[in-house]
DNA sequence: TAGATGGATTAGGCAAGACTAACTTAGGTT
DNA sequence: AACCTAAGTTAGTCTTGCCTAATCCATCTA
């Protein structure tokens, strides 16, 4: 069935990433050509022949946008990265930091049938270790509303809900801050920077205070927010 | 440092496997054609490269033989596959007739460090679930004075050394009958059409009789052979 | 020694994907 | 309304690997 490349499947997620979430919409070729690390000229073609494999619909200098083919296939792959992410953690051990190259990888070569012994294995996970959730078996990929650490202010108390993890530097600061998803803390200060100096209340780090770079603050997303007073 | 691609790695692979064991020699470009299930004249064409490379050394009309280079990443791409089957039986339960293809993906996309984790979670195994030798970490292949087991006569006695992987149809046959690796076995017969009555002298089906198919007699190798008499 | 024959090689192509260079288009500016 | 600019697209190449068809070579046989 999968007659689809590896080149393919990474487009396809990429569109997915960037018609998603607060900023949705279209998906620009620029905005395609600088996430795969690849000339402009080349997404074009690659769009054209994604739009005769009607896998995405292209307005000719307007972006694209996945059609329900494309965007199966996106959330599939979608599924296989961050499964594989999260297998590779609990049962392997690879750091943070390296999970998602690994991932990037294997994700393109993971049969049906070990995608689902790795599902059973790690007990049917719905989030990975980024805290990024994992789209269900019948690709149903849940929605979440979260939002960018870098909007609290000073009293503010959330959870940890996702931390980006194309960026493998950010991920060892923040797991050196001890930020790790799902941990709560409070916001003591933010500095005219950007950087946040939170206050731990939860994870293995509880009490401990530390301070979150301001280009680690817009890549983490919080959740359960307690406005102050 | 790996500037080699899956079709590179696979190359070499399939002219290591024909250029060893007891028909040595140089593998032919019809052989090399016929195991990667591609025409004659690509191999050629591959060959050439990989000559210019430096991995074979090639003689026109008179086959190929593995540089040191050659041999290395070759034996290196061994130890993957092998390391990834014995993974994913040991961890995953795959079961031993998917074995095979599942690595043959696999085996391309693992990084060093992926490869480490897996040895060491395995208690650094020799051989895979096939019985075939693992290579070690520094590429040294353990040779075997292993034979087929077409070649026994009725009234010895032998215990299995490796299963060819090639043919999953032929793996359920041998699994079915019970005569995984390790297994200690007399022969009973071996009838005209060279299909072999076997007795299990060990293992779990330990005390059971059984008939090889004279294809997979062919394709099982054995050791520690007892003379009748 | 002359063929016949089958394996090997050359020649010419194709499909994926990527690149550079050159040209268009859509939207602001003035 | 005329123009500028940045983003997008077209045109033309390149590399990898693969293919078919045609030719070549080495060897086995008559």
């Amino acid at each position: 069935m999968p007659a689809h490349t590896q080149a393919v499947e990474d487009y396809l997620k990429a569109i997915h990433d960037l018609s998603t979430g607060p900023d949705a919409g279209r998906a620009t070729t620029s905005a395609l050509a600088e996430r795969l690390g690849v000339a402009a000229a080349s997404v074009t073609g690659m769009v054209k022949k994604l739009a005769g494999l009607n896998l995405v619909e292209h307005v000719p200098y307007g972006g694209v946008v996945l059609t329900e083919a494309g965007r199966r296939i996106a959330v599939e792959t979608i599924r296989h990265h961050r499964l594989v992410e999260t297998y590779l953690h609990a049962a392997l051990g690879v750091p943070w930091d390296r999970l998602h190259d690994e991932a990037e990888a294997w994700e393109h070569v993971l049969s049906e049938d070990l995608e689902a012994r790795i599902d059973a294995a790690l007990g049917f996970p719905t989030v990975d270790p980024h805290g990024a959730p994992i789209p269900t078996p019948d690709l149903v990929l849940p929605e979440r509303d979260a939002f960018p650490l870098a909007r609290l202010d000073a009293g503010q108390t959330a959870t940890v809900a996702e931390v980006s993890d194309h960026d493998a530097d950010l991920l060892r600061h923040v797991g050196a801050v001890g930020l790790y998803p799902g941990t709560r803390f409070a916001v003591e200060a933010v500095a005219r920077d950007g950087s946040v100096s939170v206050h731990l209340l939860s994870g293995e780090r509880t009490g401990a205070r530390a301070v979150l770079r301001a280009d680690a603050a817009a890549f983490l997303s919080v959740s359960d927010v307690t406005r102050p007073e």
